[in-house]
DNA sequence: CGCCGAGGATTGTTCAACAAGCCGTCACCT
DNA sequence: AGGTGACGGCTTGTTGAACAATCCTCGGCG
């Protein structure tokens, strides 16, 4: 192991649970685990408190935790939560992108430099993540079109340069990798979107933050249903259904 | 101890940060509060990576964990976000009650006697929150004004029946209480707008949604600039000026 | 058929120990 | 004097064992 066992075992477990390799209900035992990651005991629990506070994983006092199963609820809010987050920063960079854009940028100060170099590294990153889940689904990588879906939201997030929106969303990007995995159909979940994905980044890309969020919104309203229609696929009233461990 | 004393010690250490029993910058001694809250080291620091994860404290590795000193940057960044999600909580609110008050309710699902009932505690509570905290002004109790103001924006947020919305600002009040912490002006800061809470509350009573959340929005840019003026007369460049412990 | 209790298994918590990393100190060298 | 580097103490990081408390299962009993 390398060092700091600790925050190592929190990626490692996260991990682990979004690969699939525990899936939602499955307990996690504590002596099994320890005994899988050689870790103690101790330091498992530590890395349970941060999962459970990631709503990864539950804890039942007494009873132990167990990978989370987001009822369709949950899909529903996360999704009305990132569309009022993510259209938001949208919104903000253009305010923000105006207010310095405007100004001639009268001696180049150090913070405008700033600025200038945050905005075009993070347009990059969004194009970026569009064109890597664009190419992934050309080779049918479908775990890492998933991946590049969720950079990309981030990145779209960063253009606000908010770190309290962009660390809310990224747990609620990984929270959205537990409902896919509830769902279990990467490609149908994911396809419909990715034409969207490069308009919205082209949009980005030259400078028309405004109808980009406009395109997000209604982008994540459409995927929203979607998820929900397939959650009543996959179950029932609200509850995963799946056997018990 | 009651039972469970990782968990109630989680909240005993928020209590005490935010009642200023642990000032902003100080180091948390493992050794020395496992002794004052008769805890053995390592459920301390079970609920170290719970405050850590609550941005309350600031863990450096091999160095120990800090009580958090927020940056102007993250002030903003708060306000910001909060923006984003009340406001958004509100318009959210406005349109799922326009969708099911203007159906005339044919057989009265429980569905619906729900949502109704979720609906009246909500504005209730919103209500007495606004009304608390003017009373708490008039009897100068501080303390209470800002934990009755927490609650008001709280119940703002209930009224869009969304728990991921409601659980990430409920992050985002406590860390609120850090900021005004590191400010140390409860009256200055919650004064000016004891008014708006009201107004606003009024609005939401009478169901006119979109015009409440219209005046949040500018409640809230008011209260974002006047916070980092404030931050301005405090602090330094960002950095909050105390000195070391 | 359902209630109940014993027993086993798991969690919750503590303690003592040790390795590893940080920090202040102080002697030493230029 | 001032920089520098090794030393030693203190704190954190992690472990393993131990024990209490709680829950679950399973079998007996009414």
């Amino acid at each position: 192991m390398g060092k700091l066992a600790a925050g190592a075992l929190v990626d490692a477990l996260r991990a682990t649970i979004l690969d699939g390799g525990l899936r939602p209900g499955t307990r996690l035992d504590e002596t099994r685990l320890g005994a899988q990651f050689e870790v103690s005991r101790n330091t498992l629990r530590e890395a349970f408190r941060v999962l459970a506070h990631e709503h990864l994983v539950e804890h039942l006092p007494n009873r132990g935790v167990f990978v989370r199963r987001p009822s369709v609820r949950e899909a529903r809010d996360v999704y009305e939560t990132r569309r009022l987050l993510e259209c938001g920063a949208l919104r903000e960079a253009a305010v923000r992108r105006a207010a310095w854009c405007g100004e001639p940028d009268p001696d180049g100060s150090t913070r405008e430099r700033h600025l200038q170099h945050h905005w075009e590294t993070s347009v990059l990153a969004v194009v970026d993540a569009a064109e890597r889940g664009w190419r992934a689904s050309e080779s049918g990588d479908w775990d890492e079109v998933g991946s590049a879906n969720g950079q990309f939201h981030l990145a779209l997030a960063t253009l606000a340069d908010n770190d309290v929106i962009l660390r809310t969303l990224r747990s609620l990007v990984t929270e959205m990798r537990l409902l896919f995995l509830v769902v279990a159909a990467a490609r149908e979940v994911h396809e419909p979107y990715l034409e969207d994905n490069r308009r919205i980044a082209s949009l980005v890309a030259s400078g028309e933050l405004v109808r980009a969020a406009i395109l997000l919104e209604d982008y994540l309203l459409r995927a929203e249903r979607h998820l929900v229609g397939l959650y009543a696929t996959h179950t029932l009233d609200g509850r995963a259904v799946e056997p018990r461990s």
